[in-house]
DNA sequence: GCCGTATAATTTTTT
DNA sequence: ATTATACGGC
């Protein structure tokens, strides 16, 4: 096989590896993606059935790519290539009664967690006013990611907003299992329990999955991580591909100890590292390199290349965010006369509010561009108000479903009436629709209401009993009976031309996903909707400028990338900026939007930005010190300000305050967790909580004055 | 009791 | 700019 052939010494060891453990410890840009895929197909060639081989990726995209690459290499293939959460929603589909759910059981998205989480707060008398269901949802979706229990959670619960998290924690399990829907985490967590709980149903899977491959496995979070452990517990030929540098999702759960726990788990693990980048400019990834570097939690890495040192980075100033967007347009101008196409092209940002002023400067000057992933297409309200008639289609249980399909439009029942609905189905022990249909003892409804309630409940036989027909027939079927449409025809709706578009988009998406999966039932498009992002979306073939966060491009490459608003507050956010491991972690973002490019690198910053409708003075961002001068050519673009550009900000790794002759970045040998580097000291009171980052131990947090902490040289 | 309109409030990143 | 709440008309 040729798969060899440019390979480096190292890739050649990885892609060759066949059994036992083993962590790739891959670089920006070192190629892992073709060194996952070589080792994959080296497998299938050397007669590892298909079948036994699961890939897991980080989006669907890649998903889809890397199939793509094995048919290419391969023809046709049984290999399992898929998300964590879409494999975690095979698994449990087929297994679905052996934890009290169905196999049409709906996966929610944050917004239906949320609804659910808001009717349960009405519903248990807490005060609605001071508990937020954003908050709730987050606290519990962090316990669920750590795979605490509601028992477990109520006994350590602290505090007001914690305890009444711990009553509501059961709560919403209760009714997630009572409406037949899963959310993300339970995706992951209802399999784990799946699995442990069924050793036939393990043995399945651990026999099956001979040889397990995990990307981007620095940002997997502790469950993700036990359920690969539990599918390799039998053969035991893992190997995790990850890049401590680019973790960019904890505030999801993710973490590094992952990494630090691997080859514990797997003893005799091997280790190899790809370092050489083969995507950058020697100028980027020095520049990359040197940000990096400021990282305190870090294990040191040197990444090389032997492309071309190539042009200096540019650093715009602009006045504000629009002038920012026209200098971002001129730049791409440049470019494209340069001989560049406008696919090469991608612009990222922090937030998604600030692809607004780029947007409407891209149609300014007559730049073809796309915005992967703002309001993601499927959380748009009208797409969600059909999607709400063909959930509910399926499983008549969902009452987030129905609370916002049964009116919309409007059908003469109100808050009152769904909330008698509502205690009456808990009352009773059945669903909402069945009170609805008049199945209960007690029914709230007028003879009018009735009437209409019984219209519903026929517009939703009739999508069930097309079960049967294409899935596009299906969704037409919807758009026609609840009346949406014929609503927004005469409605004052002044985005009304935008809904239909997207409701005639949504059709065309059913289309599409109806071709690509023949057998696909109703059911398998929703699956595929709620977990499928925008990214997954994005059309990189078309010459279009991209447009998209900084989290989004995790993974991809441009010849030219423009990182814009590198600002304090901004890059880094003002809400991670408390702490010293919020900071890294959006230096670590801004690491990956740097790796990212290729060729050219251009990053940028507004003297004065509008944030929420008020102008706010805005400083540059400290990550724009912390790369070599020499690295990068500045131009300004407005005149009549002072220059201010370098030295006057000073490079003050966070500010920490000195203690027991202790500060933050001092080398450290403690006496069991071996050498570390302080990454921040807290004063709790009389002591001093230091947070380390140990190069065996990874992530603690020690007492300073109890730890008895050495000084050490540097690792 | 329902529904539409006005007013207030609010945005990090996403499977 | 979109979305949650409040209020008044029906």
């Amino acid at each position: 096989m040729n798969l060899l052939e440019n390979a480096t010494p190292a890739q050649r060891e990885a892609i060759t590896h066949h059994d036992g453990a083993l962590m790739i410890l891959a670089g920006a840009g070192s190629g892992k993606t073709l060194v996952i895929t070589s080792r994959i197909a080296r497998l299938i060639h050397d007669g590892v059935p298909p079948r036994n081989i699961l890939a897991i990726t980080f989006t669907n995209k890649a998903a889809a790519e890397m199939k793509e690459r094995m048919e290419t290499l391969l023809g046709r293939t049984s290999a399992w290539i898929s998300t964590f959460h879409s494999m975690c929603a095979r698994i449990l589909r087929a297994h679905a009664d052996r934890l009290g759910f169905t196999r049409d059981f709906i996966i929610y998205d944050t917004d239906d967690t949320r609804s659910c989480i808001k009717s349960l707060i009405k519903k248990t008398g807490l005060d609605s006013a001071s508990f937020n269901p954003r908050v709730f949802a987050g606290i519990i979706s962090r316990a669920k990611r750590d795979a605490i229990t509601p028992d477990d959670f109520a006994a350590c619960a602290y505090g007001p907003v914690e305890k009444a998290a711990a009553e509501l924690y059961p709560q919403y399990e209760q009714a997630l299992h009572s409406n037949n829907c899963m959310d993300f985490d339970d995706l992951l967590l209802m399999c784990r329990r799946l699995l442990r709980e069924n050793s036939d149903i393990l043995q399945k899977y651990a026999d099956r999955f001979r040889y397990i491959s995990v990307d981007e496995f620095q940002d997997t979070n502790p469950i993700q991580y036990m359920l690969a452990r539990l599918l390799a517990c039998k053969h035991k030929n893992i190997c995790v591909v990850g890049d401590p540098d680019q973790t960019i999702y904890t505030w999801r759960g993710a973490t590094l100890q992952n990494i630090f726990d691997f080859e514990k788990d797997f003893p005799g693990a091997k280790v190899i590292r790809l370092e050489q980048n083969f995507r950058s400019t020697k100028n980027i990834l020095r520049a990359a390199s040197e940000l990096i570097k400021h990282n305190v939690m870090r294990k040191e890495k040197t990444l090389i290349t032997d492309n071309p040192e190539g042009d200096e980075i540019t650093v715009m100033e602009s006045g504000d965010e629009q002038d920012e967007a026209d200098n971002v347009a001129r730049f791409i101008r440049d470019c494209v006369d340069g001989g560049c196409a406008h696919h090469d092209i991608a612009v990222l940002f922090r937030v998604n509010a600030q692809s607004r002023a780029l947007e409407e400067s891209m149609l300014h000057h007559n730049i073809p561009y796309t915005i992967v992933g703002t309001v993601a297409f499927y959380r748009r309200k009208e797409i969600k108000d059909i999607l709400a008639y063909l959930r509910l289609a399926v499983n008549r249980d969902d009452a987030v479903s129905f609370t916002r399909a049964v009116n919309t439009p409007p059908r003469g029942m109100g808050r009152v009436t769904l909330g008698r609905i509502s205690d009456i189905a808990s009352r009773e022990g059945v669903t909402v629709m069945d009170v609805l249909a008049g199945k209960s003892k007690e029914s709230p409804l007028s003879k009018r209401q009735k009437q209409s309630a019984n219209a519903f409940c026929g517009i939703i036989e009739k999508i069930r009993a097309m079960h049967d027909k294409p899935v596009t027939d299906i969704v037409m079927e919807a758009v026609r009976l609840s009346g949406y449409q014929r609503r927004l025809e005469d409605g004052r709706d002044d985005r009304a031309d935008d809904r239909i578009a997207n409701m005639d988009e949504l059709i065309n998406a059913a289309a599409e996903y109806g071709r690509q999966n023949e057998e696909a039932t109703l059911q398998d498009f929703l699956e595929q909707v709620a977990l499928v992002s925008d990214t997954d979306r994005w059309d990189e073939k078309a010459d279009r400028v991209t447009l998209m966060t900084l989290h989004s491009a995790k993974g991809l490459e441009f010849p030219v990338v423009i990182i814009c608003g590198l600002e304090e507050g901004l890059l880094p956010h003002m809400l991670s900026m408390e702490s010293p491991d919020q900071i890294e972690e959006e230096r670590r973002l801004c690491f990956v939007g740097m790796t990212r490019a290729m060729k050219r690198l251009a990053l940028t910053y507004a003297r004065r930005r509008a944030v929420s409708g008020r102008y706010h003075d805005r400083m540059p961002s400290r990550f724009l010190n912390e790369i070599p001068a020499d690295a990068v050519d500045i131009r300004k673009t407005a005149a009549g300000e002072p220059d201010k550009t370098d030295g006057e900000l000073d490079d003050d790794p966070g500010g920490f305050s000195g203690d027991l002759g202790f500060k933050g970045g001092d080398y450290v040998q403690h006496e069991h967790f071996g050498p570390g580097r302080i990454m921040s000291l807290q004063k709790r009171g009389r002591l001093t909580h230091a947070r380390i980052f140990f190069e065996e131990a990874g992530e603690r947090t020690v007492v300073l004055q109890y730890a008895n902490l050495k000084r050490e040289e540097g690792w």
